[in-house]
DNA sequence: ACTTACATGTAAGCGGTTACATGATTAT
DNA sequence: ATAATCATGTAACCGCTTACATGTAAGT
């Protein structure tokens, strides 16, 4: 219900095709917001019958016409609207979560690996938001930044996804330790089990 | 798809009914998997079609009779095997970040007001998870609990939701003073529109 | 008197996911 | 050669959310 606010919030960075803003969501938008393309091309599609935003078909010779979109006024008072109104809690669904959860009893170097390959991803994350920090700060210091520049709302849900995977790293470390931990003492509770070494 | 797994590794820590599965999903699990009392119930009914999960009904006098569920052999083995696969990337959907990102242009003290709201919960939710860690290290240090404990899962979780609220919390405070002197400037320009005091 | 806890359920509708389909261009 | 980028779209299905429905008992 209301990716429909999160695709008018992108928007007001300007004029994008539904191919950018599935960019966007990947880049910038998906620390707190997920969705897929074919979930966008829809919304946009809704957006633009209910006149919350403006369409125009751009032709391309060596590639497929698209479709560039822009807020409407009716858009911006909408979504000004929303900011005012009481938000829904944040929904969260996160399968290594589960699997963390039932480490002991499934397979503990898997989920080990499970977790290193998130912490690489989270690597990755941070890199591609490191740059989109720099460039929404456009060389100035952050202070001057957060007390002169025009909008400060998409720097500050910037740095809450840097945070979460900051976060996310360090809690990553904690588990592979302690998972590491276990199985070093599986593997030495077996060999008791087969007689231990003098 | 994975409330399935979700539910099967709540299902570890012992029997329940819909009911007490609701209250869990509530008070810890929540941090990593949301889900409604109604979906709950509609997933217990397809664990124990599919074998997963064994019921039995509990009559009760006063009350309304409850089924209690128990994980079943197949149902250990099922989680145990999805351990070991490739988990999806986590999904978050947050609107109050949506209402941070969109802040610039709408009303700045109302979003205020919903992070303000936000971290209060998170108070409450960080003393919540308290009492689950004390009662999850049963009177143990928690170096002891990690090297002997039966099930570091739930602690390795428990210690992720705590960080991400207390994370949560380091934010919102940056995120109020920001908007706090973005609400001062806005005053302080109409007061230079409508001529400065002397 | 009112609210919270207990304890489950149906049904409609919306939103999200997945599979499939097309087809040129640019980079490795 | 192969993969990635650009650029959209349809259709089916599954899962999730919301509203409604029921009824007792204990606590404030």
């Amino acid at each position: 219900m209301s990716l429909k606010y999160a695709v008018l919030a992108a928007l007001l960075e300007g004029e994008a095709s539904g191919y950018d803003l599935a960019k966007i969501f990947d880049v910038s938008v998906s620390n707190f917001w997920a969705a897929t393309p074919q979930q966008l091309y829809r919304e946009l599609d809704r957006l633009a019958a209910e006149g919350l935003i403006d369409a125009r078909v751009v032709p391309q010779e060596r590639r497929p016409n698209k479709r560039m979109f822009t807020l409407s006024e009716e858009g911006r008072a909408d979504l000004a609207a929303f900011t005012a109104k009481q938000p829904k809690p944040m929904a969260m669904r996160d399968e290594l979560m589960v699997k963390v959860q039932a480490a002991d009893v499934g397979d503990l170097g898997a989920v080990r690996e499970h977790v290193e390959e998130r912490m690489t991803w989270a690597h990755g994350k941070l890199a591609r938001y490191e740059r989109v920090r720099r460039h929404l700060l456009g060389g100035l210091g952050e202070d001057e930044f957060l007390a002169e520049g025009e909008r400060v709302g998409p720097y500050l849900t910037l740095l809450g996804g840097i945070a979460l995977e900051e976060e996310y790293l360090r809690w990553g470390r904690r588990v592979l330790d302690v998972l590491e931990r276990r199985a070093a003492r599986a593997a030495g509770a077996s060999d008791q089990a087969s007689g231990p070494v003098s």
